[in-house]
DNA sequence: AATTCACCTGAATACGTATGCATCCGTTCG
DNA sequence: CGAACGGATGCATACGTATTCAGGTGAATT
C-alpha cells in the first residue's frame, strides 16, 4: 500500500469491482447489505477518503460553499464588522452539519468574483454578505441569476429582479428602538448614520425611525440626520457635527452599535451625561454592545438564526427547490444607554 | 458554446491543441509568446475559468488550505474566542493574496480531522486554531507529521517532535503584565485563569507572572489563584472566590481579556473599585477590552502578524522548504483598569 | 421447462486538466 | 550537404471517481 488507497485498492482486497466499492459506500440501494458492509469495513481499515477532486470532477458537484465577504477596502486592518463575524460561526458549523465544505474569501468590490466561484466548480452556491449597494453589484447579482448561480445574500430584498435574500425587517426596527425612547418621554431626536449614498438597511432603519416620530407627531429634523459611514470613527465625528447644531437633543438613534460606540465617545467628550442628558440606541446587537460604557440598548439581528437560514436557504436553492425570501423579526434589548432602567 | 467553455474550445478557436492552451494559461515558457497572447485573449472573452477539480486532480495539489477551528463543544452558540476570530480575518487576506482558496470549518475534538483534508486532497495543509491540549490532540498532531501532512499551529511549541509553532512568548507576557503592576505599587496579587489541566498558554502566562513576583520578593500565594476557562462567567465565578479568601489583594492579573470581562463583573457587584482599590490586567487585546467599564489594560498578542506569519509558513511546509518555530513579542496596552494613567 | 423478473455486479467510459514523450520545422555547424 | 540541435507544438495518457449499460444468477411464474 504506497500512497494513498484509492477505491481500486478496496475493490481488490474486497474481491469486487470499483464500482460496487463506489456504489457501496454512497449507500447505494444497489449493492447488497453483506458487500456493503464488507467494503465499508475494509475502507474503515485502510483509512480510505473518498478523493475529493475526483468525486467533484466526475459528479460536476463540489458539495462546498463559498462565502463572499464584501468590504470597505479601507479597513486594512484585520477589524471585520462584528456583526459578519458572529453570523460567521454559525454558517460554519450549519455547513458543518450538512455536509458541506465551507470557502472563506474577502472579494474585492471591482474582481469578478461573480464568475470564479462557479465557472470553476469550486463551489456549488454562493452567500453573499456585506452592507452596502456598490456600483456594479447589481449588475453582478444580475449576472448570477443569468448564469443559473445560486446564491444567497444577507440584506434588503431587490425589488428589481428575483433573488433569495435573507435580512431583518431595518423598518420596522428602526420604528420598534424609536417608539420605545418615546415611550420614555424622550422628544427631541437625532440620527446618525449614513442614508443617502451609504447602505440600504440604513436608510430602512431611518425610515422606520422617521415614521415612528412622524406617528407620534414629532419632528422630523433633515439637520439633525448626520451621515457615518459603518465605523467608531465616522460616529465620534457625526456627532460633534450634530452637537454643534445647537439644537436641543435629548435621543441619538444610532444605525449601528459599532457607530455607536463613537457617538459614546463624542458625547462623553462633551460632557453629555448618558443616558440623562440624552438617551443612545444602537442597531446589531454586536458583542461589544454589553459593554459600553452606558451598555448599550439596541436591537438584535439574530446573527446565529440568520446564519443557519442562509444555508439552509442555499442547499436548497443547489438542490431545485424553490425558496422564498425571508425576513426576521429583531428583537429590543434594554440596556443602560437609552435611560429606560433608571 | 453550450455549458461551460473548456480548455479544448479555446484550443480549436486558437487552432492549436488543448496542451498548448494548458500550457499557454500557466504561463509556462514553453509556448511562444504569439501564441500565449492570442490563447489569454480568448480566454478572456469566452470567460474561461479553470476547472479546478480536474486541475486539482491531475496535478495533485489543491492550492487550498484549510483552517481547522477546534472549540470547547459546549459554547454551541455562535460565541468563537474573539482572539481566532480576529485572526482570521488577517489568515483569510493573506490566503487570497497568495492564490490560495481557504476552507474554514468546527472541529470535534474526537473526530478524525487528522486524515480527512489532507487524504481527500482537499487541502494542502492545514492551520490548527485553538487553545488547549486535548487527551489525544498530541497523538494526532504525531500522526499528521507521520504521515507528512503539512500544518501549523497556534500556540506553545510542543518540544516531544517536530511541528512548526507560532505563538506570542506567553511567559514573557505574564512577567511583563505583572512586572508593571509591580511598578505601580501593587503587592498583594490574585491571578484568575486555569493553571491544572487547561491551556497551556494560561500557565505559561501564570509561571511568567510568579516569576516576576518573585524577582520583586513577593510572596506567590497559590491559594490566590483561582481556575478558570476562557470564559466570562468562569471569570465571574473565580473571581468570587477569590474575593471569598478574604486576604488583601489590590491587583489581579488574568489569563485572558474574556475572562477579565467577568472579573470585572465580579468585582463592581462586591463593590471593589477598579483600579483604585484593585488593579485587573487582561490578556489578549480583544476588541473588547478598549469598551469594559475601566478599559482594560491587557498585553496584546498581534493577531493579524500572526494570520499572516501563519500562512506564510505553511505555503513554505507546503513547497518543501524548511521551516522554524516562531515566536511573537508580547505587547503591553496601558488603558484605565490597571490604574498607571492615574 | 421455458420465460420472466428482480437483484446484484462488472466493464467501460467520461469528467477536464497537466505533463512526459514524440514530432516537426527551421537553423546552424562541421 | 548531412547532421545535430533548439524551440514550439501535438499526441497520448493518467489523475480517481461516478454512472450507464450490459450481463449473470437464482427464484418465481406460466
Amino acid at each position: 500500500m504506497k500512497g494513498k488507497a484509492t477505491s481500486f485498492d478496496i475493490a481488490y482486497r474486497a474481491g469486487v469491482s470499483q464500482s460496487t466499492v463506489s456504489r457501496a459506500l454512497r449507500n447505494s440501494p444497489l449493492v447488497s447489505e453483506k458487500t456493503r458492509e464488507k467494503i465499508q469495513q475494509i475502507a474503515k481499515e485502510l483509512n480510505y477518503t473518498v478523493d475529493k477532486n475526483a468525486s467533484s470532477l466526475r459528479s460536476q458537484t463540489s458539495t462546498t460553499l463559498a462565502l463572499l465577504l464584501f468590504e470597505d477596502p479601507m479597513s486594512d486592518d484585520s477589524l471585520v464588522n462584528p456583526f459578519f463575524l458572529s453570523m460567521l460561526g454559525s454558517i460554519t458549523r450549519e455547513c458543518g452539519k450538512l455536509g458541506y465544505d465551507l470557502l472563506v474569501s474577502f472579494q474585492e468590490l471591482d474582481a469578478d468574483w461573480h464568475s470564479v466561484f462557479k465557472d470553476s466548480n469550486k463551489a456549488d452556491g454562493l452567500i453573499l454578505l456585506g452592507y452596502g449597494d456598490y456600483l456594479d453589484y447589481e449588475s453582478k447579482l444580475r449576472e448570477l441569476v443569468k448564469h443559473g448561480t445560486p446564491f444567497v445574500r444577507w440584506g434588503a430584498a431587490t425589488t428589481s429582479f428575483e433573488t433569495c435574500s435573507i435580512g431583518c425587517d431595518n423598518f420596522h426596527g428602526g420604528q420598534q428602538i424609536t417608539q420605545h425612547l418615546i415611550d420614555n418621554g424622550r422628544k427631541h431626536f437625532g440620527f446618525v448614520g449614513s442614508v443617502h449614498d451609504g447602505a440600504p438597511e440604513f436608510r430602512a432603519r431611518y425610515e422606520g425611525h422617521s415614521e415612528a416620530l412622524i406617528k407620534a407627531g414629532l419632528l422630523v429634523d433633515e439637520q439633525l440626520q448626520k451621515d457615518a459611514a459603518n465605523t467608531e470613527e465616522d460616529g465620534y465625528h457625526a456627532t460633534i457635527a450634530l452637537l454643534d447644531e445647537g439644537k436641543p437633543l435629548d435621543a441619538i438613534v444610532v444605525a449601528s452599535d459599532l457607530i455607536a460606540t463613537g457617538v459614546l465617545k463624542a458625547l462623553e467628550e462633551r460632557n453629555v451625561t448618558v443616558p440623562n442628558d440624552c438617551a443612545v440606541v444602537g442597531f446589531d446587537d454586536v458583542p461589544i454592545a454589553r459593554y459600553t460604557k452606558p451598555a448599550l440598548t439596541t436591537c438584535r439581528q439574530d446573527s446565529t438564526a440568520a446564519g443557519v437560514l442562509l444555508v439552509d436557504k442555499l442547499v436548497e436553492l443547489i438542490k431545485g427547490e424553490p425558496v422564498t425570501n425571508s425576513f426576521m423579526k429583531t428583537k429590543l434589548v434594554v440596556r443602560e444607554s437609552c435611560g429606560a432602567k433608571s
